[in-house]
DNA sequence: GTCTATATAGTGATAGAC
DNA sequence: GTCTATCACTATATAGAC
């Protein structure tokens, strides 16, 4: 869509973030050039730098938002029975995951191309997150409603296997979101039991 | 390490191979240059087109020879019984990705620098693989050793959780890998009775 | 705020000498 | 088989016109 001057600002923003995201994760933050984001927003590579200082910066400014959302999303219920707010643990992060899969793909996948100050407060924030799953855990444990040997292992394994359902889950397939975290969830019980 | 004229095709070959594994692993495909890859070998970067007809061939080799051996190197037994053949998987899987973690790396997060044929073939080999874990789960829930809602499922959810051991493990650590593979085997043990 | 033009450096791949 | 030199592009980022 071509574009002649004037002025965008209020517009232009969210529409750079925008084709970064889904630039990054189709292709990889290395293979997106700064001319293609530009191409796919509708403007001139020049006026990128309006909206961000470097490529690395927009990198960055993306994951740290992704992750930002996540941990405000997430409510835990300290005073709720273990196994309920562990069940919502599990529905939470599918649903969430399944709604941003872009968002998910760099969050995962381009943690090598952050500067290595970008990585440390990327992963303070997803170990942040992990932490609410360890607490729902740790209190199961304490309450007698789990069975865990590892608290800290078992997060991850949980984490792992429930992240894994943005890698080949389609809505048009043979199930549905619900459907799914019903099946996970079901998993998870029988895990922590 | 500087090199001179002449023939070295015995070694050279592997240590393309190598270099490239590394760095692809390090830093991903789109951002290690032919360049980088000669330097490490300590070649210069028209050697390498000995060695490879070009960088997609080159990724590609990499990751169809890990899912190769990926394929001989786990053996199913179909006559055991079910309980000891998934433990024989959940141990083997842990060991085999702990062994080549850069392989592995690349053969998860390169994918979408592939063309669409060589996806298309990469792709297949890992159904195959798949498919070993999912006959194994069947029959299992045909002699009635496992409860089990949908085996499809619960084959990638077992595999994710499996593979994200290497995002996280590391030998000088608390744990050591007998450890991590019991732990992970008492999971995957409760979560399909 | 967006444009065009440009500086500076790097890219994959090939040709031909040795 | 490896080297050097080169082609044709593309990269990020900036400067200054409008």
């Amino acid at each position: 869509m071509a574009r002649t001057a004037g002025s965008h600002s209020q517009i232009t923003g969210p529409r750079v973030r925008a084709a970064a995201l889904k630039l990054f994760s189709d292709q990889g933050f290395a293979a997106v050039s700064m001319r293609a984001i530009a191409q796919e927003v509708g403007v001139q590579v020049g006026a990128l730098y309006n909206y961000t200082r470097d490529k690395q910066t927009l990198l960055f400014d993306l994951m740290q938002s992704h992750m930002d959302t996540l941990l405000r999303a997430f409510e835990d219920n300290p005073q709720a029975a273990a196994d309920a707010r562990l069940q919502h643990f599990v529905t939470f992060h599918i649903a969430f995951h399944h709604d941003r899969p872009d968002a998910v793909f760099i969050a995962y996948m381009e943690l090598r191309n952050l500067t290595p100050d970008n990585f440390a407060r990327i992963e303070t924030l997803r170990r942040r997150y992990e932490d609410r799953l360890e607490a729902i855990l740790r209190d199961g444990v304490a309450q007698g409603a789990f069975d865990i040997v590892d608290t800290k292992i078992t997060t991850l394994a949980i984490i792992a296997m429930l992240t894994g359902v943005n890698t080949w889950f389609r809505p048009e397939g043979r199930l549905s979101l619900v459907d799914v975290q019903t099946q996970y969830w079901d998993m998870v019980r029988k895990l922590v039991s």
